[in-house]
DNA sequence: TATAAATTTAACGTTAACGTCAAATTTATA
DNA sequence: TATAAATTTGACGTTAACGTTAAATTTATA
């Protein structure tokens, strides 16, 4: 029973605008969906977690969507160690294959702690901004107390 | 002891371009340095800091210009908490102000919760992947030394 | 089935955040 | 002090990531 969304409602469910959906496919982001018979797109639930997904790894990392991209290519790769891959490919390509998509798994997770940090001292110091401004308040309270 | 700096020293310092530093004081986001008498900007090491500072939280928060030049006037509202300010403006308004600087930092605070929050989930799923990369070579491993 | 509402492609427009280049001046160096 | 190296202003160029508009179809509705 696969339900079947229009442009419109993957736009609602994603947040994305329609202008942005097709972009997002035109760019080869989004695996274009099948068509009716006149041609109008129809999406799946899938196409739009896809969506969400990548709307976060672009918010959250400032991924451009050349890096995204790049990125999803990694995890296309890993999907296909299954199946027909397997059998045309030779397991040492394979392997090298494998150990370059750690490799930059590796980086990528190190960038994201480093993002960790950097996030939480801004924090830190927001916090801190806060606390200043509460105190300003409470001599302010102080003053007019009087 | 003063240490000045030119925009060659604060770039390579900073890790801007020349032309961004420029851009920054053009916008009103960094404030004009002194010059010299023949009108090169002379910098200070609090320049530095301060372009460095702004990197991050834009860097990290994802704020576009505009959005960093709002949310540093919150700053300099505070810091004018003290000095001049308390002798001209009423109590009361000033407690106003604060307030208002009070909500925008729960909003900004709560956002970078939200921020946290996705950027690890994220993690999680690139730790999961890397697994799976990892399964997958001990397989080839496996099929290989047979 | 006529009409309204939604979708498609195509093309041009927009905005932020700089990059790049040139010509004039200033500052540093031999 | 002559020459090289750096800085300044000004202006135009660029790029990503869409927005907007229009004209042609397609799909939904009364």
């Amino acid at each position: 029973m696969e339900e079947l969304l229009k442009i419109d409602e993957v736009a609602k469910l994603s947040g994305l605008s329609k202008r942005t959906i097709r972009y997002y496919e035109e760019i080869g982001l989004l695996p274009p969906p099948p068509r009716s018979q006149g041609g109008t797109r129809l999406y799946t639930q899938d196409h739009v977690e896809f969506l969400k997904k990548i709307t976060i790894a672009k918010e959250v990392l400032g991924f451009s969507l050349q890096e995204l991209h790049h990125f999803l290519s990694l995890r296309d790769t890993l999907e296909n160690q299954r199946a027909d891959y397997k059998k045309v490919t030779e397991p040492r390509e394979r392997k090298e294959k494998l150990i370059e998509i750690i490799h930059l798994l590796d980086d990528q997770l190190q960038m994201i702690e480093e993002k960790i940090h950097k996030i939480m001292s801004v924090q830190t110091e927001l916090v801190t901004l806060r606390e200043r401004a509460r105190a300003a308040i409470v001599k302010i309270d102080e003053e007019l107390s009087k």
